[in-house]
DNA sequence: AAAATATTTGACCATTTGGTCAGGTTATAA
DNA sequence: TTATAACCTGACCAAATGGTCAAATATTTT
């Protein structure tokens, strides 16, 4: 009897063995995102990720063999959804329409995938150790492409010269992401509460509007 | 013979009791903050403060007993810098004055003391659990002054109305500290060089330009 | 000069950590 | 059904780490 019920249970819950990889995988991959945003690569620990996981240490070294590699691997899996978040500035001819959504992406992106976000700050505050290559090939190609959509609508008087593109640029990216990366700062000044959904779309509407006036447009 | 020689330069560089914990005290911290900046709390190792201090381990523990110690005395020694870049906010009666005084103080301060911004940042990414207290009691009396500075100017329509003053707070700090945080981003983003003291300048006078653009000013 | 106090540091230790591995279980192909 | 390949995990280990301590040295006080 034993041995039937062990069967059958075991039958019922029986996942293919690509699903049981994909689903691990991806378990695995957001707890990851949570620890190591909370600790950094080196402070976080492989036992904690475990611990978050639900899964035995052994387990996480299985999937993704060593901790420096499970890094990368999520790394990798937020540059997806920052550049998804990218493209959105190359839709628009008019700067209006493109520096709105871009910004709306990116705050909607701090307030969805926070974790992600600071993982990416403290490996650029560590000194981009791993991902210096992204940074100067991927990254700086999709910059360059930004810095002359603005420098061609300053030329057009479309909006004002700001001198540099990218003081610009740096100005969405760290307004935007200090949602995210200094959200706890953020819930303390807002009397200790989190900011509620409909708050932060004001939030959002406020940051557009600024960004649109720092470069001559009215909101 | 040599017991002489060995006595005269004992004592020729001798220095007093006091002099000797200052200037110890001091190199500690400046080391501590560098490798805290690069690896957070968990990730930096007494080991690594004391190469970089260029003592033995062992005078670490001397002077400041243990690493979360360490740690709070630099996270201390940060905020009398940051503290008398905020005062600068509230020296001037005329907004453009201020912010044009205070966005200057800040970029002054990421470009003089970036690592010390670094531990800052990693430590409220981190959730802030050394410095909550802090921050809900110094910071929060601070921003609630400049958040009334900020809304009797919209009253008395010498800028124009951002909504909520935090936003506009949120967007000069982190857009000023974005370039000690993420200098490692904007070295790879400037074609590998770090930004040079002329070039910096430049930065920051476009950054209080888009700051006073923002809410209404011309700069 | 001698006693008292403060600084210095190598040797040492208990704990934590990333990673391995053998032996087991489960799913799938033959 | 059987063989094969993939998944699972407790037990284990070498290295790293925060911290201690005793003994040596240097300064200050008496």
């Amino acid at each position: 009897m034993g041995n039937v019920m062990v069967a059958a249970k075991t039958r019922s819950s029986s996942r293919s063995k690509e699903k049981i990889r994909e689903e691990n995988e991806r378990i695995i991959l957001i707890a990851a995102e949570k620890v190591f945003a909370k600790h950094g690569l080196k402070g976080a620990t492989t036992k904690q990720i475990a611990d978050m996981a639900k899964l035995p240490k052994s387990n996480i070294h299985y999937y993704f063999h060593t901790k420096l590699n499970l890094y990368r691997c999520v790394l990798e899996s937020i540059l997806v959804d920052w550049m998804k978040a990218a493209d959105t500035f190359n839709t628009f001819n008019e700067p209006r329409e493109a520096f709105r959504y871009y910004v709306g992406a990116k705050m909607d992106l701090s307030r969805i995938r926070p974790f992600g976000s600071k993982v990416w700050a403290n490996e650029i505050i560590s000194g981009a150790p791993e991902m210096e290559a992204i940074l100067s090939s991927r990254l700086k190609k999709w910059v360059d492409t930004c810095v002359d959509s603005i420098n061609t609508w300053v030329e057009l008087k479309k909006i004002i010269n700001v001198g540099d593109a990218h003081t610009l640029l740096y100005m969405i990216w760290a307004t935007t992401q200090h949602y995210a990366d200094f959200e706890y700062q953020v819930k303390i000044l807002n009397n200790g509460k989190r900011l509620t959904d409909a708050e932060f779309e004001e939030k959002k509407q406020q940051v557009i509007d600024l960004v649109l006036r720092s470069v001559g447009l009215n909101p």
